[in-house]
RNA sequence: GGUCCCGUGGUGUAGUUGGCCUAACACACGGCCCUGUCAAGGCUGAGAUCGCCGGUUCGAAUCCGGUCGGGACCGCCA
């Protein structure tokens, strides 16, 4: 629980105050309102007496001229401030400060020659100023707004998040989510979608994740949930005959963020009726490249979209978010590795584990030191260690080519085809570490190598998805995807008698290691629901509890369907360059799920808490 | 719930094998000078008891413990 959040220090400093005294100016006459924008003024303007509004990107005070860049959403424009010729008053000039707001006229003119900027479309004129009106005055920023290059602390961004976003970088990221949405819907439309709104207030669902709870004062004791997505809405629509529905969606999931999680978030849903995986799978295939082709410079990899089946991504790639940018793909070398005298890699396999490897080319030479950082990355994500094998000239080098024995070791390193000045790294454990281990372990490679290029979109999709996961904590199946995923036609009788071979129609898709998206063909038949949910452990009784509703619509003429739900924010985020949603998301949640702007979430008055007929059990802290 | 990393003027950093730190530098901020800059320039000034609390020590920004804040990850995320 958080205790009392701390506001840091005041920020800004206003050493004696010389801005108390300017005047500024109500908006009020037509006379100061712009005649163009801070980024639209050119050679061809020149002689217009021209208005300008805006911040102050930056001042240049010679003395006698002063130089103001004036920016806005638009660009920069250089306004040249004569004292010759400037009828405001010369006090008023003197005090303009970066970030003031101001609206500035005066006529366009060519730069003198020499002077012009190529790095500003406006570079070619400038307006001199005539007349000057201050707006607004500013305190100092708590941090530099017009330098591009410094990596300020992101929770001082947060908390003056409204200053971040008058940032080159966040103004350019915020036009790029615009034009994708805007992207979004134009297609949408265009392929026959319609665009539902569905309810924010909705009814608690158990499953997954967990809920945000918004307490009822009408009924009390009783609670509405936020959606975790419009799932079940979404499909009831389909019942509804609307047949193509989309909608850009914000879904609420009670977990922690992460770089690529927030709280809240924006989803394209999308629902077909009377569709096949691969009518789903096409529209979405044929958006994200009419994306990456329109509003990114990134060279898409592959196309068509690269299908991979879940058992290969999980052999190859250690996880079913494979980056394919680069290959390096993982190699099973359990046969050889229970074959060696090494106790560690026998007792492995003798229990049901596996040893796999990868290869880290031109690694051979790395340090002890360096070695043990993947050790270290290693075992932070369960592995009880890792073995390493360099090649060189002279033959191997290993921590354990004793207990290996020279022959082994060589072996392994030759189906790993490592070659001389190459390092291969391999773990043994039960299969879901290795894989994950192995998986980080091969991003930290390409990292390391610079194999991940962030000019090519690696896009792929994982099909073929096993319908169910057995769950060891609480010893049942339960789904992989979603509680209405469809299993293959073929594999419907093995959702009694062998569910773990049972594979789903469910389709997610991938891009440079991140997952983007993911839906399904839905199970629309009851009897193959139910079927579905008595494996998952759910009694008749429960089942009603849960899906009745659905399955009294589905009774009422259901059309086969399926949709999928495509996150918007990575997606955004991966176009952008950026490592965090956060940067794409004008006001986003920092690791704690605080919003460090407005300090939510806050304290409520018993009055409050009253009228939703709530009490809280502990005294809250402060 | 857990692992790891970080915390020094407004911002970003240096200093962190304890002592020459009375804490340095750049930007920002205040004052003065300067008529063609575009990261303008010159001179000058103010600003941090080193997140906080406690401990070790003759001596702590530096070592130890705790705590708060931030980040990456694991768990969690149908």
């Amino acid at each position: 629980m958080r205790a009392s959040v701390q506001r840091s220090k005041s920020g800004c400093p206003d050493h004696g105050q010389p801005n108390s005294k300017i005047e500024e100016h109500t908006f009020v006459s037509a006379q100061w309102k712009r005649t163009h924008t801070c980024g639209e003024l050119r050679a061809s303007d020149v002689a217009q007496t021209v208005t300008l509004n805006g911040w102050v990107h930056r001042r240049r005070d010679h003395g006698g001229v002063v130089f103001i860049d004036l920016r806005d959403r638009y660009g920069i424009t250089q306004v040249v401030i004569d004292p010759q010729t400037m009828q405001a008053d010369q006090g008023a000039v003197a005090s303009v400060r970066n970030e003031f707001v101001l609206s500035l006229t005066g006529a366009v003119q060519t730069r003198p020659d020499g002077t012009r900027n190529p790095n500003l479309p406006t570079g070619d004129v400038e307006v001199h100023a005539a007349g000057m009106r201050i707006l607004s005055v500013t305190k100092t920023p708590p941090f530099d707004l017009n330098n591009p290059d410094l990596e300020v602390d992101e929770a001082i961004r947060l908390r003056y998040r409204y200053l971040d976003l008058r940032r080159a970088e966040m103004q350019q990221n915020m036009a790029l989510r615009h034009r994708l949405i805007k992207a979004v819907r134009d297609y949408m439309d265009a392929e026959g979608f319609w665009e539902i709104e569905t309810p924010i207030l909705l009814k608690s669902t158990p499953e997954g994740a967990r809920d945000y709870l918004v307490p009822s004062r009408v009924h009390g004791g009783n609670f509405y949930a936020l959606p975790q997505s419009p799932q079940q809405l979404k499909q009831l629509l389909m019942v509804s005959g609307m047949d193509r529905y989309f909608q850009i969606a914000r879904c609420f999931r009670d977990e922690d963020p992460r770089a690529d999680r927030q709280p809240e978030f924006t989803q394209l849903d999308i629902e077909m009726a009377f569709v096949e995986r691969d009518d789903v799978m096409d529209v979405i295939e044929r958006l994200y490249l009419q994306l990456a082709d329109t509003l990114s410079d990134k060279t898409v990899q592959t196309r068509p979209i690269p299908r991979i089946p879940f058992a290969e991504a999980m052999e190859k790639y250690g996880c079913d978010t494979p980056d394919l940018r680069f290959g390096l793909e993982l190699v099973d070398v359990s046969d050889l590795a229970q074959n060696t005298e090494f106790r560690v890699f026998k007792d492995v396999v003798a229990k049901g584990g596996i040893v796999k490897g990868v290869r880290a080319p031109g690694c051979g030479d790395y340090s002890r030191k360096q070695v043990d950082e993947f050790t270290t990355l290693a075992r932070s994500l369960g592995a009880k260690g890792l073995v390493s094998i360099a090649v060189d000239d002279e033959g191997l080098r290993s921590p354990v080519l004793q207990h290996l024995g020279e022959a082994a070791a060589s072996r392994i390193a030759g189906a790993l085809e490592a070659e001389p000045g190459d390092l291969a790294l391999i773990v043994a454990d039960q299969p879901d570490v290795t894989n994950a281990v192995l998986a980080r372990l091969r991003l930290e490679i390409g990292d390391r190598l610079g194999l991940r290029d962030p000019n090519t979109l690696a896009f792929c999709w994982l099909v073929d998805f096993p319908l169910f996961e057995w769950d060891e904590d609480e010893s049942r199946w339960s789904f992989v995807h979603n509680p209405f995923c469809g299993p293959f036609p073929e594999d419907e009788d093995l959702v009694e008698s062998d569910p773990g071979s049972a594979r789903s129609l469910q389709y997610d898709l991938v891009c440079n290691g991140w997952e983007i998206g993911g839906g399904s063909v839905r199970a629309h038949k009851r009897d193959l629901l139910e079927k579905i949910w008595l494996t998952m452990g759910f009694t008749p009784d429960q089942i009603d509890e849960q899906i009745g509703h659905m399955l009294e619509a589905f009774s009422f003429g259901v059309p086969p369907h399926g949709g999928i739900a495509m996150g918007l924010d990575r997606t955004i985020a991966i176009f952008a360059d950026e490592d965090s949603i956060r940067q794409v998301i004008a006001f986003p949640k920092n690791q704690q799920a605080v919003d460090l702007m407005t300090q939510a979430p806050s304290p409520v008055s018993d009055a409050q808490l009253e009228e939703v007929h709530l009490a809280l059990r502990a005294k809250r802290e402060e």
